[in-house]
DNA sequence: GTTGTCGTCATCCTTTCGCATGATTTTTTG
DNA sequence: CAAAAAATCATGCGAAAGGATGACGACAAC
């Protein structure tokens, strides 16, 4: 990475010397300009190095007190829903809101398990088209895009364990 | 490396090109000079925050590595209750035995929280392939063929909330 | 009986995934 | 420093997934 900066330097120097040439070859500036602009050009560069490592190094902090913090908290949940912890109940409520049927949310829950379309059509004794039909209306249901993301989603709201 | 020069030799015609536009159009207004100035100093700064990102790329997984090593939690729960997010502790023993390494596994949990490939080289300034490259790996590893399957493996095995 | 919901199935088309393979570069380690 | 490990990128291909749309039968509710 040392290597990055120092051939940054040098080929940003031949860029700023090509500059002045063409520069020349417009006769049309004062020198001035391109003494101004040359200055102008390192100054920035500069600037935006700095600028990128400060940006990426706040970064790095927030990251790591964020990491520190989820060790440090065993149980920051915000258990939404008054429900029972031990077993696997509260789904019915919020799934009917979101409008998602009984038949979409069961295939929701294979697909959660990593099976393929194929493999739970032979599951459930139905075609594959049925299985991406009710995909695709859970999916849009969720609001979600692809299968990960409709499980996450599933998740997060309770539906799937 | 040579992708660097590459882009910087890329971004350095532009420069020139949109010096060449600006020098003609410095016949004809007058103020074009803070123009030309401005333009560079955008490029330069751009350039210069481009590299300071990709130069401190690698510290984030290594401080992120540090840190879960200094997490000691044991098991993975199978998190009763409805939503419960588990303290998120990546079990790197379980992770090292497996031959998983740290960026592979920072892939998983972004395939986890349902981002596409792409998105997911997006996010970590990668190329599509590198996260494919990933995926695959991380997925042979877990003996998963789907995502969404690897992911299931993945928190069965508590390398993931 | 009409309406509405649900489950089922299909086809066409596009996008995304997963896999294999090879290469280069960077980082770590002995 | 040299070797090993890890990360990066590319390409090509086949399979899987996803979106859009239309259709049909069952069944309950109005």
């Amino acid at each position: 990475m040392k290597r990055h900066v120092l051939i940054f330097g040098v080929v940003g120097g031949l860029l700023i010397a090509t500059l002045q040439y063409t520069e020349y070859r417009f006769v049309i500036i004062e020198h001035s300009v391109e003494l101004y602009s040359a200055l102008v050009a390192i100054l920035f560069a500069t600037f935006g190095i700095w600028l990128g490592l400060r940006i990426t190094r706040s970064r790095e902090t927030i990251r790591e007190t964020v990491v520190v913090k989820e060790v440090l908290v065993p149980a920051e949940a915000p258990a939404p829903g008054p429900t029972a912890p031990a077993p696997f109940a509260p789904n019915t409520s919020r799934r009917q809101t979101l409008g998602i049927t009984a038949r979409e949310l069961e295939i929701l829950s294979l697909v959660a398990r990593g099976y393929s379309n194929r493999e739970i059509a032979t599951q459930l004794f139905v075609s594959e088209n049925t299985v991406k039909t009710h995909c695709a209306r859970a999916f849009d249901k969720l609001g979600a895009a692809r299968r990960t993301q409709a499980v996450q989603r599933g998740k997060e709201l309770g539906l799937l364990p």
